[in-house]
DNA sequence: GTATGTGCAAATCATTTGCATTCTC
DNA sequence: GAGAATGCAAATGATTTGCACATAC
């Protein structure tokens, strides 16, 4: 479905490294493993699920790299955080450059993206007037997914 | 600003008492002042601001019971809760029935709220044809309100 | 009087931190 | 070899729960 494009993981990784360097960080095991795996996930995952893939595999890295590595990828821009109402972070790859947004099943959690349609803009105007300065926008649809509702009774 | 209609806190009380009976629960000292404070907030809160305003005013009402009445509440229909990426629970009244949406100051973490145009409509062909069933959409813009951009040095 | 509500202290759960040890540069 | 990164165990912070006592009906 998703096409993994090898050129642009190796641009992320590149971009990683770059700002490690920038930084005086160094480019330990941990987070090349924990890049890798990221960079192996679907659109969005979140921390819970990374560290639970980790141990699974039986990767050599902690629960609380797998934190730390998931704060220097936020710096570096790899990814972002998107704001869920539930208790674990969520994230999503930058690389996947389209705006979109999410609509996520009430019943088994996964999400459905669809592309952004700008029709976000109207409200600008509104914000704008108000002397907002927007920096970015979400929108989220919450419903009951269609293999959910064939599963229904 | 926001004029308290004390007609509809009225309507918004006996909603809660009719399902409080209905569930076999009773019209404790704790839901009553808990209720009490809930109505005489403005737009959002977290469920932490309404612990601290209840301790700070020396209500009889414990941490737990503070977290338990919100649940009464959110179940009664008088709150709602909306998704916001940080740590704290936010809540907002259901009362103020016309649909609106938030817009997030980054720095001091206020609220604006506008009004929903319908421009999200567009998006609905879309996931419905994906068979998503839609039960509801929130838009979260973020960015830095006038006050804190006058601030910045 | 009995079932429900409450406070308290302790449990959870995701995430973070302190620190001694191990690794990268 | 010096400065960073890691794992471990313990800290944190919001929320929840168990339980003995208090209260609404």
């Amino acid at each position: 479905m998703l096409k993994v494009d090898l050129q642009m993981i190796e641009n992320e990784r590149a971009k990683f490294l770059r700002h490690l360097a920038k930084a005086g960080r160094r480019v330990s095991h941990g987070r090349e493993i924990i890049f890798d795996e990221v960079m192996r996930s679907h659109g969005h995952f979140t921390a819970e699920e990374l560290v639970k893939e980790c141990l699974q595999k039986k990767l050599k890295v902690s629960r609380p790299t797998v934190f730390r590595v998931l704060n220097d990828l936020l710096e570096a821009g790899i990814i972002r955080e998107t704001a869920f109402g539930d208790k674990h972070r969520h994230f999503e790859h930058v690389y996947d450059e389209k705006p979109h947004h999410h609509a996520q099943c009430i019943r088994c959690h996964n999400f459905i993206e669809f592309p952004d349609r700008k029709e976000d803009k109207i409200y600008h105007q509104y914000l704008e007037k108000q002397g907002f300065k927007i920096l970015g926008h979400e929108m989220h649809f919450y419903g009951i997914c269609k293999d959910c509702q064939l599963k229904e009774v």
